[in-house]
DNA sequence: CTGTTAGCGCTTTCAT
DNA sequence: ATGAAAGCGCTAACAG
């Protein structure tokens, strides 16, 4: 009972209900005829507030269609609930199914996610960082664009507990994810061996970027003690199709090689086009392995054998990273999860007989 | 738990800034040796405030590190400044693209976007709905699950504005966007239609699917008046490329039908590789369209002829769309904004010679 | 078990 | 041009 029954006029308005606007905790207080603590603990600590007296409040939320005002108890308590996903594409299937990932296990833990899309623009990135800093979310989990971590650190600095994916960082600076290259190269080359080819040409992308260079390392080490294969590698700029067709015009000929691993599934499928529509077979005169397993493997002109990457577990182990940060605090100690490719045999380099 | 009005030491320690912690807007103004009303002035009114003393107000914030608390903020002005963006699967290529459709719109509207995966699951879109409304987010975009839209409608009565994708809503509910289906459907058989064809089988899901309704009905449209063509239909299932191969098997024979039209591009594709597979040529024994175009279209067996749908767009208009409602209040008035499929022309149906 | 009350960090009249 | 003070809606001591 918030107010005297014989007050005066002033107080007897002072707290009605208010004629606008959705119902608060006092409302529901005063329709209940409770105080606003017992409200906050059917809301927060069940266990505190007698059986009766619960029961007329929740009679009285429903009344009144309350809905707890979420922001209010943050700025309360002090924490967020939430976690920023800053990408470069969501477009983009890799990125999608990491944030699909991402998203499954924000919502087993009962948190927010905000999807910040970069855009492949390094200052839109910044811009979101700064945001997941003045929203003070709890975490954010970050496909970084660059090389550059240092703005990573700042915002780590300003309280926004941070997890990499997609870049093996070093466990001393924050939790991160990524996927294997080297393995998945080995595995590529490793499936084309047992095949039988002893010339393998590799169509490649820029050697500066990590993901390439990974994979041609774990290509090179499956051949490393085997000097009677022949292993060559083409480099293209972009990684699409059409510069797979482009680089399968320098394979052709009586040197031709008997395998190609492409190093994504668009190069791969490029690379097979080219060879069909020279009047080769796949895989019968040669066998193409690609990299990604996104999407379009299974409906290229022949349904590709490639690596696949597990990148939904990459978003949700992410999250999972970050939310034992956050619970943790300083108990938690910095990981580095690194998941294995797995190869998936279809019929442009099928299994072994 | 606070500090005694009256006690004089106290007070001389009670607006020093916290040791711990980030700064807060109070710690600011004790270093700039201002109030905070002019610090929240310089940040949110910088008109009013002279130019010397917005000079130490920076200066402050500067080496306190100063990150604004969106939190408080909100709170204290009442409005969000977020909203949620509702759908059943961002992994699926469709929804990816429209998730970058919002994410470019919420941001260059510096709104916050939501990421609300419901994972087909009406329970949990249900779950998020209600989040979006204990969050106050301003609205939210949402690409419902099933037709019940009653759920809907709640969450606009609890102050959360509404706008929906991909399902054409009558305007006076909320806005919406979506694509016409009928014109799309319309489209691809009037292109088999201008390369001769007389004789055209329409590989569909099933009707109770609003889109699949919808394409058969563009498809009966452009056949109505020709009574020398034969449209017949066969309905799968699921949309997938091992149905599509799997209807092609009732296609074959002396009777078979010169073209075919797969309602999305997976059966298309399907399609076209039981074709190949059959021996028959594409696009010179049977010509073949599909819809959707995403992602997997060009890279098909033969690269694949097909209705592309505005996707990207349709993010992008329903956030502007429920921005202008928000913008608006009272004088927003309900759209449905409808956007045009457009053919794309590849080589499995290729242009008229 | 329930009520009183002091803030969380910020914006915004209303004075000065 | 600047400051004092009153909350936004809620949580959590603390007191009864």
């Amino acid at each position: 009972m918030g107010r005297a029954p014989g007050a005066e006029t002033d107080d007897a308005f002072s707290d009605r209900p208010r004629s606008t606007g959705p119902a608060r905790l006092a409302d529901v207080a005063l329709a209940a005829g409770v105080s606003v603590a017992t409200v906050s603990n059917v809301l927060n600590w069940p266990g505190k507030v007698g059986a009766a007296t619960t029961e007329r409040v929740r009679q009285a939320m429903e009344a009144l269609d309350y809905v707890p005002h979420e922001g209010a108890a943050r700025l309360r308590r002090g924490s967020s609930r939430s976690i920023g996903l800053v990408l470069p594409d969501v477009a983009n299937a890799f990125y999608a199914h990491m944030a699909r990932g991402a998203a499954d296990a924000a919502f087993d833990h009962r948190y927010t996610l905000i999807l910040c899309d970069s855009a492949d623009d390094a200052e839109r990135e910044e811009g979101y960082l700064a945001m997941l800093a003045e929203q003070r979310a709890a975490g954010a989990v970050v496909a970084p664009l660059g090389a550059d971590t240092a703005r990573l650190l700042r915002l780590r600095r300003r309280g926004v507990r941070l997890a990499v994916v997609d870049r093996a960082e070093p466990t001393t600076q924050s939790c991160s994810v990524s996927v294997d290259d080297v393995r998945g190269g080995r595995l590529a080359v490793e499936h084309l061996l047992a095949l039988g080819h002893r010339d393998i040409a590799l169509v490649n992308g820029a050697l500066s970027i990590r993901q390439c260079a990974d994979r041609y390392e774990g290509a090179r080490q499956a051949v490393a003690h085997r000097p009677d294969v022949r292993l060559r590698q083409v480099n293209v700029d972009t990684m699409d199709a059409a510069s797979g067709r482009a680089a399968t015009a320098g394979l052709s000929g009586a040197a031709a090689p008997t395998a190609v691993f492409g190093t994504n599934d668009q190069l791969a499928i490029g690379v097979t086009q080219a060879l069909l529509g020279g009047g080769r077979r796949v895989p019968d005169d040669v066998a193409v392995v690609g990299y990604g397993d996104l999407e379009i493997a299974p409906y290229g002109p022949v349904p590709l054998t490639t690596v696949a990457q597990p990148v939904y577990e990459l978003g949700r182990a992410a999250v999972e990273l970050m939310l034992d940060e956050i619970d943790q605090g300083d108990r938690h100690v910095h990981r580095a999860k690194v998941f294995a490719p797995e190869l998936v045999v279809r019929q442009s380099a099928p299994a072994p007989r």
